[in-house]
DNA sequence: TGATAATTCTATTGCACTATAGAAAAATAG
DNA sequence: CTATTTTTCTATAGTGCAATAGAATTATCA
C-alpha cells in the first residue's frame, strides 16, 4: 500500500505524462505567440477544450509550465550540437553543421524555440539560472569549435572566438523573427548564413 | 480669445511637451526592463514620483505610450543609415557605417531601442504598420547598399542581398541582448562585426 | 458491480490593473 | 489680490486574472 502510493506520487502514469504534455505544447504556442505576460491561463486552457482550473491538477502555476517550455527549447539547440562538436570534421564544415543544426528547430520546434528566445528573462531566478547555463553550454561549443579552427588554420588568427559566436548566434536567432515571411527554404537560409559566416561579402576576385 | 484657446489645444506648452517626453523616457525605461505585458501604469509613474492617475492627464492609454517609444525607437535606426546611403563611398565603407550606426543607437538609446525591437509587436493594427514601414525603409537601405556593391564588384555576385541584410539586421540587434555583459567597446563590436561581414571567418592565405 | 483512485468540473476568493470623475493644489495672468 | 487655467491629486468603478476548495465525473480494477 505504502509503496503502491510512493510509486503513484514519484513516477506519474503514462496519461498524466502524456497530458501535461499536451499542456506544455499548447503553453508553448501561445507563450510564443502572446508572450509569457500576454497570455493568460484561460489562453491555455481555451486551446485544449479543457478549463481553466483544471491545469492546476498538472501544474502549480503559470511559472512552472514556463520554465518546462524554455527548458526543451534549450535543450533542442544544444543536443544537436554537442553531437556536432564532437564528430572529428573540419572546423569549417562542423560550424556550418552547427549554423545549420541551430536553424532547424526553430522552425520544426518553433513553439518551444521562440519562448525560449523571447521570454525565458520572466523566468524566476533559479530557472533562469538553469536555461542561462544551457546557453552558456551552446556559446561554448560555438566558441571552441572556432579556436579549433583558428589553432588548425581553417579560420583567419585574427578572429575574436567570442564576439563571432555572439554574432552568429545572434544571425541565427533572429530567423526566428521573419523566416515565415520571407517565403525561403530553410536548408537555403543555413546555406547561405554558412557561406556568409565563412567567407564573407567582399569579393576576391577583383583586383 | 478662440485664438487663444485654438493655439493653446493644438500647439502644447513648451511644458506639456517636455513633460510628455520624461514620461516617454520613464515609460522607455520600464517597457524595455519588464516588457510591455509585464509593467503597468504605476511602474511608469513610480519612476517619475507621481501618482499612476495623473498619467492621464498627458497620455489616453498606456497604449499610446508605447507607441510614442517604438516611433522615436525606429527613427533612432533610420534617420543616420539615410544619411549614409547617400554619401558616395564605396559600398564596402557605407556597410561598416551602417553597421556602426545601427549599433550606436543600442547603447545611448537603449531603453527605445529595446522596446522598438522587443514590444513593437504588441502594438495596434496601425501603429504596428507604422514602424513596420521605418524597419522596412532600413532593410530596403541595406539591401541597396548591397546591391551596389555586386554590381561594381566590391562584393561577391552570388550574395542574396535580401538575406544579406537579414542576417547583419539579426547579429546587431542582438547586440542589446548581451552587450551589458560583455566588457567590450560598442566601436570595437562595430570593428570586429563589420570585419566578419566582409571578410568572413575563413583564413585565405592557407594553401 | 461496487469501491477506489484519477481527472475534470463549478464556484469563488482576492488581488492587481487600466481608466475615469471630479476635487484640490499650483501656476499664471489681469 | 483675484480669477482663470494648468497640473496633480484622491477615490473608485469595472475588469481580468492566478490560484484554491471542493463537488462531480470518469476510469480502473477487484
Amino acid at each position: 500500500m505504502t509503496r503502491q502510493l510512493k510509486q503513484t506520487e514519484k513516477s506519474p502514469q503514462r496519461n498524466v505524462r502524456k497530458r501535461r504534455r499536451e499542456i506544455v505544447d499548447a503553453a508553448a504556442r501561445v507563450f510564443a505567440e502572446r508572450g509569457y505576460h500576454g497570455t493568460s491561463t484561460q489562453d491555455i486552457a481555451d486551446l485544449l477544450g479543457m478549463r481553466q482550473a483544471s491545469l492546476y491538477y498538472y501544474f502549480d502555476s503559470k511559472e512552472t509550465a514556463l520554465e518546462e517550455v524554455c527548458a526543451l527549447g534549450a535543450a533542442g539547440f544544444v543536443e544537436k550540437a554537442e553531437e556536432i562538436v564532437r564528430n572529428g570534421l573540419p572546423a569549417q564544415k562542423r560550424l556550418c553543421q552547427l549554423l545549420a543544426a541551430h536553424i532547424a528547430p526553430l522552425d520544426h520546434r518553433a513553439d518551444y524555440t521562440r519562448t525560449f528566445l523571447n521570454e525565458r528573462k520572466w523566468l524566476p531566478m533559479e530557472s533562469r539560472r538553469k536555461v542561462g547555463r544551457m546557453s552558456r553550454r551552446l556559446e561554448a561549443i560555438f566558441e571552441r569549435v572556432i579556436r579549433e579552427g583558428i589553432r588548425n588554420g581553417e579560420f583567419r588568427n585574427d578572429l575574436n572566438p567570442r564576439m563571432t559566436t555572439l554574432a552568429l548566434l545572434g544571425m541565427m536567432n533572429a530567423v526566428s523573427t521573419w523566416y515565415e515571411r520571407e517565403s525561403i527554404p530553410l536548408d537555403r537560409i543555413a546555406e547561405l548564413f554558412g557561406d556568409l559566416a565563412l567567407n564573407g561579402a567582399r569579393n576576391t576576385d577583383a583586383d
